[in-house]
DNA sequence: TATAATATGGAAAACGGTTTCCGGAAAACG
DNA sequence: CGTTTTCCGGAAACCGTTTTCCATATTATA
């Protein structure tokens, strides 16, 4: 690979002038030089070395972006909104995926410490293991001494900006809005215990039984994984309380499209016996029969909003505050919910 | 940060031995001297800087992935399979979201060039533009000439070692299919035309339909991205002709789950009056109704397979020949197909 | 016309490591 | 006991940039 010092000697001029030209530096440069070394890089195909670069001006333009599962749908819509505004800016992404495993966030965090990245985008598991918060802690506050910011996405409990939506008020609305089609047994499908965000949406439904006078019934919440799988699981205990919901409320969508799936595989009509609503609105929801109610998550707008707060950290133009941005959420009618009794 | 010569200095010896116990080389130590080393090291909570050790080792330990669109279910799974790989190696990856705009696709493997990652795994668009395939071809040829590796992930005209599955033999596996049911009458949800694995899994529905003297009807195959809204949209355009199919096979899963929630609006059985195909066994492709009857792509070997590949190449291990190596696939006979005529 | 300001370019010191080469001491060998 | 190895450690070059500081030539100012 040619160098800088190979275009500085074919150019006839000191690696400093180059280096001048083809950062269009300030100081002054002759113009008949400056037309010379262009060419001469041009011919020679020179591309600055990042890395040396990086290593002299402290400054790498590279965001590392933490997350739990690319391949869930909810993750990977944010990982789109991140990497289009982070390429409108010229920053590169090194993206991690730790399948949400607590050493390997860890690690993940330390190399892209050590690879000097200009900042994180935090989205991973939002885990609860309390070894692993305080690791985890010690170590981004390390990095936010060291003048590398850290934005959260999603519900974390670290000390730095987040960018999330009202997950407590989302799952309390949803459910009022159950309750209001006149369901008064509503299952739950939890998310993973160890995740903060399936303790706020627990949360969300808890209140809204509470305002309605309804009791809690632990018989029909049970927790779940994230998943297909997982919600059809969840949604075979739930339906085999003796007393039988008129609604679930899977607390993601792929639960409740798991839900959707095991009640026909039973022959459980949705939504004339029972009434399913979903959280995320992953573009599957609005495909599958029926269409699944959920709250609208602006996943996408969450990944750039989270990427254009750092990117304002990184060039220092916010300052780090604690503090979460709360994004707007709707609730998404759709027809896996109806009214109770059957229409 | 704590530097090399940081520790040095507070173990009183030179930047040389630091260096040398930190990486276990192979020039002796002195067991005191090494001890004492690791605990200034361990004390000052030094860990070496990536760029520079990259910079003098010229091996970055990263490797460039390029993906058309990370949130496409396909694309992402694949992504796991690569970085699980990465992980276990000490490899970290780059994801680089192109969405499939030739400009851009080039412009990230220019810069991941730039920072000298140590192989380039394609899992680009795959797309058919001239100039874009020219310019990429250049830029591919260079880096491998520098000794960077690529591999290919999926369908592509560029001349490196490629890992896919066998496009044409599936989709004609998959007409057959179809055709052994009865059906006679076949639409065709071709995919976008600028990409290669469009033609190719169009080929194999034409062969199939030859093989079995069928004639081909260009007013049942329409072309449509790879989503679920241009499902919908091939799905009226086919079934608005005249003498209407009996059976549509959807060149991947989201055109085709996208054609069964069509249908379903348009009041039409699935699979009683049009049986649904698709292509890459999605998860979704499971749950949605009827469960989907699709080609299994092992997408999660695919990204393991390439990226194990790569490494070798990398760790010398293998010589980078122009040569396809194909996985196998499967069938997946589920509900949204049946007999012709119906039951 | 003497002097200050500006334009233009280079030398050299960083940045933080790895590695080659070398030298002295201690141990092994004859 | 002299000589060859082996063990251990350091000096210095290098990777490819940016940037500070300085030098010279040219032009503007008084």
């Amino acid at each position: 690979m040619p160098s800088i010092s190979d275009v500085a000697k074919l150019a006839g001029v000191s690696v400093t002038t180059v280096s001048r030209v083809i950062n269009n530096s300030a100081h002054p440069v002759n113009q008949e030089t400056r037309e010379r070394v262009l060419k001469v890089a041009q011919e020679l195909n020179f591309v600055p070395n990042a890395l040396a670069r990086a290593l002299v001006s402290d400054s790498t333009h590279m965001i590392g972006v933490l997350v739990g599962d690319a391949s869930d749908p909810y993750f990977a819509t944010i990982l789109r909104g991140i990497s289009v505004i982070a390429r409108e800016e010229g920053y590169l992404t090194m993206i991690c995926n730790s399948d949400r495993l607590p050493e390997i966030e860890l690690s993940y965090v330390q190399m892209m410490s050590n690879y000097h990245v200009d900042g994180i985008l935090f989205t991973g598991g939002g885990l609860t293991d309390s070894s692993y918060i305080q690791e985890m802690r010690n170590l981004l506050a390390d990095l936010q001494e060291r003048g590398v910011p850290v934005v959260l996405l999603g519900t974390h409990r670290f000390s730095a900006p987040q960018v999330s939506i009202d997950n407590v008020q989302a799952a309390m609305d949803m459910t009022e809005y159950l309750i209001s089609l006149g369901h008064k047994r509503i299952g739950f499908i939890n998310g993973p215990d160890l995740l903060t965000t399936s303790a706020l949406r627990l949360e969300g439904y808890c209140k809204a039984l509470e305002k309605y006078g309804i009791p809690y019934d632990p018989g029909i919440v049970v927790s779940s994984e994230f998943t297909y799988e997982d919600g059809q699981r969840a949604t075979d205990l739930i339906i085999s309380c003796p007393e039988r919901p008129t609604a679930i409320f899977g607390s993601n969508d792929l639960t409740a499209i798991g839900c959707l799936s095991r009640l026909r595989e039973r022959g459980i009509q949705v939504p004339e016996e029972i009434s399913v609503a979903g959280f995320d609105d992953i573009s599957a929801a609005r495909y599958v029969n029926p269409p699944l109610t959920t709250v609208h998550v602006p996943m996408w707008d969450l990944g750039a909003a989270g990427m254009r707060h750092l990117l304002k950290l990184i060039k220092g133009e916010a300052q780090a505050v604690e503090e979460t941005y709360l994004l707007p959420y709707t609730l998404e009618k759709r027809q896996s919910t109806a009214a109770y009794p059957g229409r």
